[in-house]
DNA sequence: TAATTAAGTTAGGTATACCAAATAAAGATA
DNA sequence: TATCTTTATTTGGTATACCTAACTTAATTA
């Protein structure tokens, strides 16, 4: 199995292989905040579990069950940012929060977003869902912001 | 700070305080299923962090923050529930998937989703958002799951 | 009330993930 | 090629959260 840690490091190593073509420990410790020596050791656990190939001071490849998981999860951080941009939440927190909720999302919820994402993007024009939606969110800003604001749930 | 931890366990001690009157240590540790070790550490460390007041082997009671935390994690998972279920996600994954969720969710995501979920079921009969994403589902699961059984994303 | 059972705590140990400091290897440059 | 710089690893230590086994306190019941 693999811990939510792991599936940060493999995800971080996807985006920098696609991104760069390469991968070093310390742009992995970078990207993910944290210390050279945690790199190495998640790398060394990474590559025990067979999900990348690695001999040390070497270069990082994925092996086929390391890349199958990467894409998964990228999968999942996508599509969580889609639906998050969906419900009007901005890029910047979108990222962020499907970073943290990507772990944790069952396969089923996994597949009821996926639904929920592509029925939104196929309404035809005229439903106007969307417009609605925000209309919504205007007149309830209008109304009621200003009485909810230290109301943080 | 509290940790994702510490957040399970108020939510626990919450949840049993509210259907039983009284909280046991007993209680938390089957709700979690935990050791009563791991109970008696956390509700050490928990009353070191003013969110409860307790006695060695005496009772468990929420000071004011805790109390305020304990309400804020009940109602961040209540909402993350009810949306799951508009997605169509059923009410038992619903409840598992929002045990994980509602420690990672930014409270921008919250306000979205709140708002999100009031606009659906504000939806007047007329609009039949339901009945369309139901039908939608229904000739995607007729149409596409057939030949997407094995794909997990 | 004394003995038994149930509940809670302490002690000691595991696993994950993090770090700084020291060391080793690779790569760049004088 | 020898030195210097960068990069990576090892070492040793922290914090969280978990466990079992042993022990203590509280509650029950004989």
């Amino acid at each position: 199995m693999t811990t939510r840690n792991m599936e940060d490091y493999l995800e971080a190593i996807w985006n920098l292989q696609n991104k760069k073509g390469y991968v070093k420990a310390k742009d992995i410790a970078e990207r993910l905040e944290v210390s050279r020596p945690s790199v190495s050791e998640m790398i060394k656990k990474l590559s025990e579990n067979s999900y990348i190939l690695y001999e040390k001071y070497g270069g990082i490849i994925f092996t086929a069950k390391g890349k199958k998981l990467a894409q998964e999860i990228k999968k999942r951080h996508t599509l969580l940012v889609e639906f998050l941009k969906i419900i009007g939440v901005d890029e910047q927190s979108a990222q962020q929060d499907a970073c943290k909720l990507e772990h944790d999302v069952s396969p089923e919820t996994i597949t009821c977003l996926l639904e929920f994402v592509e029925f939104i993007s196929l309404l035809p024009e005229s439903s106007k869902w969307k417009e609605n939606f925000q209309e919504y969110l205007k007149k309830r800003g209008l109304l009621e912001r200003s009485s909810n604001k230290n109301k943080k749930l």
